[in-house]
DNA sequence: CTACATTGCGTTACACTAACACAATGATAC
DNA sequence: GTATCATTGTGTTAGTGTAACGCAATGTAG
């Protein structure tokens, strides 16, 4: 929904595919927690995953990263689709009248919402601090929810958000979770909060330190994080071409 | 498309969803061999994935479900949907006049396979013995392939059994794979044949003995499969409890 | 009844993991 | 300036899991 689509009346189904829709559950990492960037509907209480459709002539995938970038700014997001969401009767509140007639003033064709829409499922994995989060026009709210937070969602959400999660998890050998998630350089209890925070449980400090290092996916720069309390940790960034390597693979071991 | 619809013209729009569609790669072992239930339809020479579309009040997974019901004759099969093919023109072949010729025959609308399709796939795991491949009514013969010896398929089937095969080896960890490949009773050296072929390497038969039964999901049956050469071999069958128990964290360790 | 490929069970060296110890560091409090 | 103290970097050890191999038992084929 570009601004050259706002001049008159918006017709979505000359535009998009019918039936097909699409949610990103976006990861972001920061103050070390998990977070999750969420939209509020005009006319609704319920805040929702950003999503969107598939353009006539677009990939899924190219549809979820144009979202992206109107939602958070960014061009090169990492995205994963991760499942489809099919349940037919997955849309039931969105038909009500009431709940449509807040975007109505957008000149939004309000038919097109009633229809029903299979959903397929993205995860996106953002530097937090490189985010704008910006609402769309049929929203009136967009910002970051730490996910230990996130309480109701509209429709079937919060199913796909645990359902992010649990891939996350399970694509954590396997995907660059921590490259994407992370800044540039970061430091290895960094590293850690992060992968706690993934997977839900504490991890030992010393053993971490040993198995990630083991994996030759790191390099140590000359350089300590200052500033802040106690001892100054050292600085990391990845190195790319062994990550990638290693990934191939799966990093090996269970956490 | 039953056989209630094939009286008159048949109007896929009013039953299915447009531009969503589903292919779905059953795996099947047998000899030692995993296999794939391929389709031919009529007037092409390529083979294809058997597929089908959403009703309008089905779920993907049932639309798959009975999409398979009605190509192999089971009615409890073991799905699970792995990813999205969207790319615009992976449909462009279908659209040719030349190839659909040969189903206009068949009371089917010929307009409705001109339209773009997203496709949801499904990977299926399927008793080899149990199924008895069944051609639709655009299809002239449905037959299962040795993995091997599939060559070049229509479309982006090639593609779609690729990442199916992919899907199957992450999740062999985490799925009860041998479960729904295998009969009731089976020997060791069976699922070590069908670990084998699904990670496309050999394993050591007495390291894999010891970690298999480790897992505590198999009962030994006080029986052995006589008849064959060499010595009888002990017969096995899966503890489901503890499978599904044992799947929920994941089978540890690699292979 | 002998040959032999295959099965079942065992052994050993090595790598990895979990759990814990200890000294070094650097901002903070006084 | 200096003592405090949470935190970091590195190390140790016992236990567990893995890879690579040995060997006797078995059941069909010849």
């Amino acid at each position: 929904m570009s601004a050259s689509m706002e001049s008159s009346m918006f017709t979505p189904h000359k535009y998009f595919l019918a039936h097909i829709s699409l949610d990103c559950v976006v990861f972001g990492f920061h103050e070390n927690q998990l977070k999750v960037l969420l939209a509020k509907l005009k006319g609704r209480d319920e805040w929702g995953l950003p999503g969107g459709f598939v353009g006539i002539q677009e990939t899924a995938e190219y549809a979820a990263s144009r979202v992206l970038k109107e939602r958070t700014g960014l061009d090169q997001v990492f995205l994963q689709q991760f499942y489809v969401f099919s349940d037919p009767d997955r849309g039931e509140q969105l038909k009500e009248v009431e709940s449509l007639k807040a975007i109505s003033g957008s000149a939004i064709d309000i038919e097109w919402f009633k229809q029903r829409f299979i959903s397929i499922g993205f995860y996106a994995l953002v530097e937090f601090s490189q985010v704008e989060p910006t609402p769309d026009v049929i929203s009136d709210a967009c910002q970051w929810w730490d996910l230990a937070e996130v309480s109701k969602l509209m429709l079937d959400h919060n199913l796909i958000l645990q359902k992010a999660l649990e891939t996350l998890r399970l694509q954590l050998n396997y995907q660059p979770i921590g490259y994407n998630l992370l800044p540039a350089t970061f430091t290895m209890p960094e590293l850690q909060r992060l992968y706690e925070a993934i997977l839900g449980k504490q991890l030992d400090r010393r053993n971490f330190h040993r198995k990630i290092t083991g994996y030759g996916i790191l390099k140590k720069l000359n350089e300590r994080r200052t500033g802040v309390a106690h001892k100054a940790p050292d600085l990391y960034s990845f190195d790319l071409d062994k990550y990638h390597q290693a990934l191939k693979e799966g990093l090996q071991g269970g956490w």
